[in-house]
DNA sequence: CTTTATTTTTAGTCGAGACTAAATCGCCTC
DNA sequence: GAGGCGATTTAGTCTCGACTAAAAATAAAG
């Protein structure tokens, strides 16, 4: 049995090596800075999951899951989706809330739980933040949505997913009715990295910043 | 936050002081089997809990909880007991599977958490296996229900709880229409420690060992 | 009352996984 | 190519909670 500590690692990361700025080599202090541990502790932890062939340490350059590493990211990253989707559908939580929740519970549940929530929920392929959900035997959808940030004024897009990162920025995208599957159009971009104007649903206009468009992603609509 | 080797420990020792055997002081023997260590990590981990005022520690006597950690061995045992409930209920669990899940659930669940099953469950008063749950501020209904193999031929009970320490034990009952709310009749004893024979329901007839009788708690009628 | 058997406790190790401080590497600038 | 700086790794500790082996206390038997 995997710990949990092997388990939250290899889940960082899967997840980092998934962001676009990271073009597949992740480093020492990303993952270091995700779980909130030192960067020596991070590297112990390295070399421990390279011993165990679950990744590929290239020293002072970076990291690279092997495919039994990955496979093991997936699991995890299922369990989690799954779970957060359930925690709101079943047990109505608030989207804010399922993240936090969900990281406690992933480790420990078996894998009767996971089949039996995938059932309750009609086996689903995105989760509660339009993230796609790995496949029992770690296949995943590739979506490629556009970041919000990215496009040009005149563009439309919809909601497809938004980022889990901060609870905090959750709530707020809630508030401001950017939910999933809401239909958005940029009105026009301030200069410097300045706001973005944005048609929201056929209600209501927002500027929001750039930080908070790029964790919007969107499918582009013309 | 306490650790679940902490938890655990509590749980073991609240459960050990309540069997009727024990007469309130637990040993260190008991709890190191229940909890499937050895007797001088057992000992380390008393000291501990002594040290936190968790417990009462009378060298090679034995211990007892003390009302702070009896509180938390509650709380515990409360999230054990709806977590059975709801992965029965919600999750379509059998009897003998929930024990496990649980075990590994009741450490992570937040209160929330608790508060949400709880909800969903109507706030249910006796658990899976019809044990008493304790409340939220740590009240546990005290039931003096009496072990089958303490009735004599002719006493007639209605099934209200039985043992969970054992999953097999569990669907042997369960095959025998041994479950909560079942009345049965004791035709008659065999002697020198021998079987019961009991009449289950209005239907069938059993043969069932002592040790069994013993696992299985009834409300005597006349 | 003494010997023996059983429990319990002490003493000392070990592995995980965190930490800090110090050394080393890679890269950028001159 | 030499310095300098940030990122990374090494070295050495610490805590937790398990373990074994040995010592001590209690209980049982003669």
């Amino acid at each position: 049995m995997l710990s949990d500590a092997v388990q939250d690692y290899l889940k960082a990361i899967f997840k980092l090596s998934r962001a676009p700025e990271a073009a597949g080599m992740v480093t020492t202090s990303h993952i270091a800075a995700r779980l909130r541990v030192s960067a020596a502790s991070a590297t112990n932890m390295i070399k421990k999951l390279a011993e165990m062939r679950l990744l590929d340490h290239h020293p002072y350059r970076g990291v690279e899951l092997t495919p039994a590493g990955e496979k093991i990211a997936l699991e995890i990253v299922r369990h989690h989706r799954l779970l957060e989707l359930y925690l709101r559908e079943a047990l109505g939580y608030e989207w804010d809330q399922v993240d936090a929740e969900a990281d406690r519970l992933e480790h420990v549940i078996s894998e009767d739980f996971e089949d039996r929530i995938d059932k309750a929920l009609g086996h689903p392929t995105v989760g509660a933040h339009g993230e796609p959900i790995p496949t029992k035997d770690g296949e995943i959808a590739d979506h490629h949505y556009q970041r919000l940030s990215e496009l040009s004024a005149g563009q439309r897009g919809r909601i497809r997913q938004v980022s889990d990162r901060d609870p905090e920025l959750l709530r707020y995208l809630d508030r401001s009715g950017l939910v999933l599957g809401t239909e958005v159009r940029v009105r026009d971009r301030a200069p410097f990295q300045g706001p973005i104007r944005l048609e929201v649903g056929r209600s209501g206009e927002r500027h929001i910043g750039l930080d908070v468009a790029a964790a919007i992603y969107v499918d582009v609509l013309r």
